[in-house]
DNA sequence: GGAATATAAATCGCACACGATTTAATCGCA
DNA sequence: TGCGATTAAATCGTGTGCGATTTATATTCC
């Protein structure tokens, strides 16, 4: 008798399939576990966390965004981006406005000392280079192929608006 | 004049390598957001989050492991399992007991409620996977390098014993 | 123009992660 | 045997994430 193969992969487990997306999951889980311990030495001495240098990252990248905006580039909510904002802002790197033409948004945008950080944040990206050990290219491919499971898995779950 | 590559990777960003490797730690970051949401609405009927599900799946595989033990599967430490172990406890699945031979230990038991979530959690995988949108093939060698990833960044990382 | 609706942030509560410290138990070794 | 060193959990404080709600402003549509 050979070995039965649903043609759907859609519930049903019971075969090995248990352990190994357990182990996809698990691994993004521990890698981002992984990348954040790697990161606070490096950011500790810039008095950044990995999020809030994400943020300025966005932010270096095109200052003035709004809170929406900067949480549409790094899939996070106001829940979550205003108090990192304020302590970002209580480090004296951004400042946090109100949109002249429309008084619901907040517009952030860098100080001197948070433009001046992106000098000091230049030697991050070598050394997060170094530590995945990775090629360039594989480093590239991986990037790929995780941000489309993201994407994949962003569909997959129901608009929340 | 051919372009030149350092046969350093250390350190000197500057080129395009920032975006790159930047985008790598955010694609897994993103993803492990990502994973989360499908995970919550899916776990929630159980009573468990994302990393007390990765306990629980722990536990089925071994029970009795200790508080350690747990952590050295998971990547974690006391400081954040011992917490997460009690609202286990307080939900029911779990029971936590001292070690008879060796008083420091905390070993971590089901209850019989926490056996039988394993029958509840069975369509579980089969979900996620679902979500993924890969198939095994693609998963298999997606969580191969993500971990390899994460063996390589924990190695980078001096040891804190 | 004004009330109902929609939208953007902010607020609140809960559950992780984790550095640093504390408490309790065991081990090592003279 | 006993005491300093080691080890295992637990505790504490800070900073995310996020569901749910609230507040303030803008839009819609009659």
């Amino acid at each position: 008798m050979k070995k039965k193969r649903e043609t759907s992969t859609k519930g049903s487990p019971g075969n090995g399939l248990a352990v190994l997306d357990h182990s996809l999951c698990f691994a993004v889980y521990s890698a981002g576990l992984a990348f954040n311990r790697v990161y606070k030495p490096i950011l500790e001495p810039l008095g950044l966390t990995y999020p809030q240098y994400l943020v300025m990252v966005a932010l270096w990248e095109a200052e003035g965004q709004s809170v929406s905006e900067l949480g549409e580039h790094l899939f996070l909510e106001s829940n979550t981006l205003t108090p990192l904002l304020k302590r970002l802002e209580g480090a004296g790197f951004v400042s946090r406005t109100r949109d002249k033409t429309d008084e619901r948004q907040v517009r952030i945008s860098l100080t001197d000392n948070g433009r001046g950080l992106l000098a000091e944040a230049a030697c991050v990206p070598g050394q997060i280079l170094e530590a995945t050990g990775l090629t360039v290219e594989q480093l590239s491919q991986l990037q790929q192929s995780i941000s489309s499971l993201r994407d994949n898995l962003r569909a997959a779950v129901p608009e929340k608006a």
